[in-house]
DNA sequence: CGGAGTTCGTGAATGCGTGCACAAGCGCGT
DNA sequence: ACGCGCTTGTGCACGCATTCACGAACTCCG
């Protein structure tokens, strides 16, 4: 226990973290220490960024060496608070709620599917990942009876505030929102968006940049896509 | 003709232009002048951010007045490339790949699904959100003919770089990665990656931050701005 | 027509994140 | 024991992003 390194750490790295953790994770066993170099290539970013970002957390690595990975590990998982599971409950079981229940890497990296709600009846009883789709209305029951504190809001955008204003009064104090609506929370609760197509129109963007080099307006509908370095 | 506003615009402003695009699109018919400060409020941001950010199309603003919104919906669809449709291809048909094929957000946003495929033969020849299920073998004939430039990742980690280099080699010069895999690709080409369980995992570091907030603590820097109360 | 009330556009200040560059520290071989 | 090579940890400078603050410009109304 010695020091306490309780640094605070910027969000920037805590963004990155869980994908060092990933990597780490992923590392054959037989490699015992890694270098911030190796790692920054398997993250796909700078070496530098690495040591600085390992840096927050302690003094972890040794120099001529690297990092001990098991180790690392270790320390990352601590102070992402993984060192316990974090159970989530889903809200809406359409084909994202489905999807998102179903997939593996919720459970893999710490946070199990506690529960998942919808309100049509006709969703309610079917089982999806290995939980049973329940009623709308149990979720408070739900959220307390198996302490979670995270929610997942994967309903269509009319329904999303209806939603997190559900799972706040249940107590839950963190929501993944993949609606594409802001929502609006007391405040200490915490809310992340995911939208979906903003990604593509992000992409879109670049796109479009790139086909028009550096030319007047022409907003008519071009035929040539030529690959450009 | 006007002036010509081929500014640089940052890619903070890139990431907020769709959400302002998505609000104003929604938007009361009968409204057609907006605030920078309502604009703001619906955005959950900060009513200078939104002028500055809107700035960087041009002066579209009339002072004490507002922001027209048709015209700055035209505006911005414009900047963002939205002038025309940009067909997507999914590789994955998997849960997350049928999600994102019924996802009623790509299509009313510009982005139509082209085309999915998957290398199981099960799945080829289902017809997912209106479209066909096809061999992954075709992608690159379908990435051709319905000229699609912007790939969607939606394979297990383990297949996501085959499917990257399928799809760069196909012509795609944009990939959105659900899978949680580094890709690399070639110069000249975007990625953008999603990582659901990262999403949660930097809540569940805020979680853990707030359940322990005095311990041991006593060389703390200042108060700065958390957010949480 | 003129003043009061709004709201935009933007210069300037501040803060955050990134990457370089290098001293400090560790291990190994001789 | 000692020097050499490797790698970390971090001070520093730079650039991007955010926010404030205020002049400029427009509407409305008497």
């Amino acid at each position: 226990m010695s020091d306490r390194p309780r640094r605070r750490i910027p969000e920037a790295t805590v963004a990155r973290l869980p994908e060092y953790l990933r990597i780490l994770s992923e590392l054959d066993d037989d490699l015992d220490h890694i270098s911030s170099e190796q790692l920054a290539d398997l993250a796909g970013v700078n070496a530098a960024k690495v040591r600085k970002d390992l840096s927050y957390l302690g003094s972890y690595g040794t120099r001529g060496v690297g990092y001990e990975v098991a180790y690392l590990v270790f320390q990352v998982r601590r102070e992402l608070g993984l060192t316990h599971d974090w159970p989530v409950i889903i809200v809406g079981a359409g084909n994202l709620g489905q999807a998102l229940a179903n997939y593996a890497g919720f459970v893999d990296r710490g946070f199990p599917v506690a529960g998942i709600v919808d309100v049509d009846p006709a969703k309610v009883g079917s089982v999806i990942g290995g939980v049973r789709v329940r009623h709308v209305d149990e979720l408070a029951r739900l959220v307390r009876s198996r302490k979670v504190s995270i929610g997942v809001v994967a309903t269509p955008p009319g329904a999303a505030q209806d939603a997190a204003d559900l799972l706040v009064g249940a107590g839950v104090t963190s929501i993944l929102n993949f609606a594409p609506t802001v929502l609006s929370v007391p405040r200490g609760v915490s809310v992340r968006k995911v939208d979906l197509a903003v990604e593509l129109q992000i992409l879109g963007f670049h796109e479009q940049r790139r086909s028009v080099p550096s030319l007047s307006i022409v907003a008519d509908a071009d035929s040539s896509r030529t690959a450009s370095a």
